[in-house]
DNA sequence: TGAGTTCGTCGAACCGGTTCGACGGTTGTC
DNA sequence: GACAACCGTCGAACCGGTTCGACGAACTCA
């Protein structure tokens, strides 16, 4: 394998002297630098990355843990690693995908073996095991979701309270008065998924507010266990004529269950959920929804924590929390409720 | 940041003393070994993963690269990750994900750099730009997806042949004798995925074996494309009644398209897919399908690659290429065809 | 003409591991 | 009692980059 020492003689220069030329850190003369750049070129030369990061302390690595847990839907997962993964290419950064279950060692062993450089974590938890580690290690780390103690670590999300808002008062407006509202399922919730009671209390409030009725109910977050359980919500509920998913999997069974009792939106029940544009052509969804913007979450995070990596930001600066607004994607799934 | 001189100094050793007591590559007494084990756990020591890449020229790292193309289905994608990732893990490695779109690019980088110990590669193509280039590197590759060459790599696939043979054979000894197959977009295959003919063309085959008709279309692969393109194919053969489907998105779009046609399965049509059964519960598929084992191709895939890294085979060995049988998931879908 | 700058290059040290050869001490064998 | 074999440890070299200080040559200016 060719290495600098090969460039360096096929120029004629010292190692330091091409290392500088490939680098532009010291002024070279055009003449040798061009002998430098050609013989790099001819010779194939590409650095080593584990000297490189030796000698530096810089990997241009970007950890990203993400957790495929049983209770998470995948393909939601997905968009926010893609939105990860882009944004770092585009910045120079390779990333380091890992999925493992014990998260807080996968962190350790990332950040104190200086293979990264910072840090995404995705399935942030209120009370999350993998912050405490996280604020010893030496680079900084970015979060998509909030958790319940922001210190240290720069922090973006949707801003769920808004969400649930929203989701109530567009359906209020509409004049219905009788909502269900389908989260995540309750160990989701145990485990520490903030954004779910988030959602959820903001939208029991604005109910409150405006006088209408809302009940929470949690539903699976796999298949086939939701679709039962969207038919027994529906069953338990015939009075309710607007429906509020903050639950990728029910969205997904939704249009199934519908269709087997013969409903339609916004015909028989109005219905706006939480999930990405993408995520709804993927599943065909034609509910409208809050958008919940993954790629732009995982673009913000990757960004600050480049910031940050290249000191544009020192470490000890003040740290950012930044929710992004909800927006409500129309697909006309909502209307006025049906004379009963 | 602790280092192993650290480590050695609070055991009372020489560096290489420390190195061998943790590694075990050399005998060393008890009493050093432990002491050693006990500085090393206090002191919080985790090694530097680029100094020891460098000195050893093995970064337990294996590169995966995938490319979100948008004509693939990126839920079926995420599948092959995650049995990637998930045995990668098992066996010590890291991932380190690449989804540039310039393959050739990524994967010279990726190696050249000795960032990574070996590589998976997805999304092949019949013939695949990224081969000549790793056909070239140092390390070890394995592919997921047959391309035309398979020398100098591991190669693993599903049986597409068998594969299309087994859905022509399951329908026509149920009676059938009009079938459509739904493939994925034309221009997946001008791009090179041969998957796509190879199925094709086996159940091309075996239905003229049999005496059926058997009608190959194309179908997008996206939203909401492939559900007009779903309505007219099925307006345009209207005698058929057995439907193949090698294209996820197709899969995931049937169902609506079915209802809104007033169509089940088996009564009125009888369905068989070609995708796993996570992707069959992700998405509610209530079809019969060949299961394409996306998490035992990346198994497989890894297991050999660790093996080639490891040395158990030497890279002059002979290369594998390994098919796994298809196997036929009953989801109820089919039966003997309506009398008309 | 000599001192002070500036510019371009070089040599050496360093990052933090691993590994090879050497060496002193103990044990075993005849 | 001499010699060989073995065991446990050490020092030094090496992996392949980057970076610092030094140094010679050319240029500037008094």
């Amino acid at each position: 394998m060719v290495n600098i020492g090969d460039v360096a003689r096929a120029a004629g220069v010292a190692r330091s002297t091409a290392s500088y030329a490939l680098s532009g850190k010291r002024a070279i003369s055009d003449e040798v630098r061009l002998r430098v750049q050609q013989a790099a070129a001819e010779l194939g030369y590409t650095p080593n990355a584990g000297a490189r990061a030796l000698a530096t302390s810089r990997s241009n690595v970007i950890g990203l843990l993400a957790q495929f847990l049983p209770d998470e839907f995948a393909p939601a997962m997905l968009q926010y690693i893609q939105g990860v993964a882009n944004t770092a290419r585009d910045l120079g950064y390779d990333i380091l995908l890992s999925s493992d279950p014990d998260g807080p060692a996968a962190l350790k062993r990332l950040t104190d073996s200086r293979m990264v450089d910072g840090v995404v974590l995705l399935n942030v938890a209120e009370d999350d095991e993998r912050l405490p580690v996280l604020r010893t290690a030496p680079q900084p780390g970015a979060l998509v979701g909030l958790p319940g103690d922001c210190t240290g670590v720069d922090v973006f999300d949707l801003d769920f309270e808004e969400a649930g808002r929203a989701m109530v008062e567009h359906l209020v407006d509409l004049g219905h008065r009788d909502l269900v509202l389908v989260s995540q399922p309750a160990h989701v919730v145990e485990r520490g998924g903030a954004y779910v009671w988030r959602l959820q209390n903001a939208a029991i409030e604005a109910a409150a507010q405006r006088g209408v009725r809302l009940r929470p109910v949690h539903g699976s977050s796999s298949q086939p266990d939701i679709g039962r359980d969207l038919h027994a919500i529906l069953d338990a509920h015939p009075e309710a004529t607007g429906l509020l998913l903050n639950n990728e999997a029910a969205a997904a069974a939704l249009p199934t269950v519908m269709h087997d009792r013969s409903l339609s939106a916004p015909g028989d029940l109005s219905v706006v959920g939480r999930y990405s544009d993408e995520f709804a052509r993927t599943f065909s969804l034609p509910f409208s929804s809050i958008e919940s913007a993954p790629d732009r979450l995982g673009r913000m995070a990757v960004r600050q924590l480049v910031r940050r990596i290249e000191h544009q930001i020192p470490g000890d600066a003040p740290h950012v929390v930044r929710f992004v607004a909800p927006e409500l994607v129309d697909r006309g799934s909502t209307a006025p409720p049906r004379r009963r």
